[in-house]
DNA sequence: ACCTGAACACCGTTCAAGT
DNA sequence: ACCTGAACACCGTTCAAGT
């Protein structure tokens, strides 16, 4: 029985949707998603797996509730503490920080963030959280950016974002586990791509963080033009 | 049985692994990734379902190359034509447009671009034909870019189209059936917040073809200051 | 050579029954 | 009130059997 041991010092009281939300996460994090069954999760929990349903509507939501939950770890992370922000520079820049935090964080959880399904549907759905969508707007339009060019920054921010770190995450957890993620058998010969060959070092090389900072300034800057009649704002010093 | 009539004029003739492929893009443009099912793709082309196994190694590699059939499509575009490009800002701008085109043909496919696992491992797998990387790093290569620059151009590049395309994809095929797409249940409450509501309009308004513009001018610009001593290559007129 | 029937182990989900 | 057993309809996949 291999898939055993829910928390590690939690009490093995009485199941309730936030711990079973949680729990996924943990599974998530621990297994990948395409190992997160109602059963194993069950199991994971100490409990027969028909007992979610007395908690959550069913899988399709619960994955919609891990994805909340994993982008609103953002409200409690000390190092981004929205409220508290010096203009909406330093605001964006704390939430791309944080964002990227949690995406490294919970490799395994972020491609659910890109492809769930809209909750709204009329808001185009990146960085699913409502909330953290609204705060950012508040943020935009306090600063002076009209609604529509403050919808325009919420769209570019996002899908930077959301591409970046997708693109960033995806070829993590190598090294899940011993023998699982059983290796696809690829239907394509891999040879005959002498670029793809030759650079191979910078492509695999590991410099995504230089590559955040330097694209996400690159795109703040282009947000700021967006302010109307006012000097650029000047370059902070650089963000943690 | 509502899952039959595979090919409009196609013969009824003899199944391969090309044939498979095809049929299943189709099915997912029409019925949704959620919906493919290894005996309703048998059921789309005549046959059994267990008869795919015979050309097919299983559903996984079936996936695999459903996205390396559709980014290929890309090669048979005309107005892409990558091999008569003129330098690499024109080559770049037909790529991604192209790409544009090929994310709106088949909304429900795409998002498996984004989220396939790695087909080689090293690479950073976004927009996945191996054919299409050696492609472009061949054309940055040839138009002076170090392989450092070039393989960095990649990343930006790639990871834009990402997260753009994917943002742009997702809440398209609001209508993709009578009754299907069962409305999962949300688990949360989409009242109390009241810039969401007010900047509805702005966001839900479609922009997105003039957004890509910008945002990809945006880029090339960036990427054009990685060039080596050279002035900033003219700017284009607006293509296509 | 290629497809089918039957079978296996496993899904998500429901619901009457237990405690 | 909350969990479990049993059941249902459906998965992906294998393989001996048909043609």
């Amino acid at each position: 029985m291999p898939f055993t041991g829910g928390g590690s010092g939690s009490g093995r009281s009485a199941l309730d949707q936030r711990r079973i939300i949680d729990a996924a996460v943990r599974f998530i994090d621990e297994h990948g998603l395409r190992m997160l069954t109602m059963q194993r999760l069950g199991a994971y929990l100490g409990v027969e797996g028909m007992a979610l349903y007395r908690h959550v509507p069913g899988r399709e939501a619960l994955l919609d509730g891990v994805v909340e939950s994993v982008v609103d770890e953002l409200f409690g992370d000390p190092d981004v503490h929205l409220e508290a922000h010096a203009g909406w520079v330093d605001y964006l820049q704390r939430l791309a920080h944080g964002l990227r935090r949690i995406a490294l964080a919970h490799p395994e959880v972020f491609p659910l963030v890109a492809t769930r399904p809209p909750a709204a549907p009329w808001v185009r759905p990146p960085l699913r959280s409502l909330r953290w969508i609204e705060s950012m707007l508040e943020v935009m339009t306090d600063a002076g950016f009209s609604d529509e060019n403050a919808a325009a920054v919420y769209r570019a921010f996002s899908s930077f974002l959301l591409g970046y770190l997708l693109l960033e995450v995806s070829g993590r957890g190598v090294e899940t586990g011993p023998v699982e993620e059983p290796d696809v058998t690829p239907m394509e010969d891999l040879a005959g791509y002498p670029l793809l060959q030759r650079l191979e070092p910078h492509l695999s090389v590991d410099v995504a963080a230089q590559d955040f900072e330097e694209a996400l300034e690159a795109l703040l800057d282009r947000v700021a033009l967006l302010l109307p009649r006012r000097r650029r704002p000047p370059r902070l010093t650089e963000g943690k």
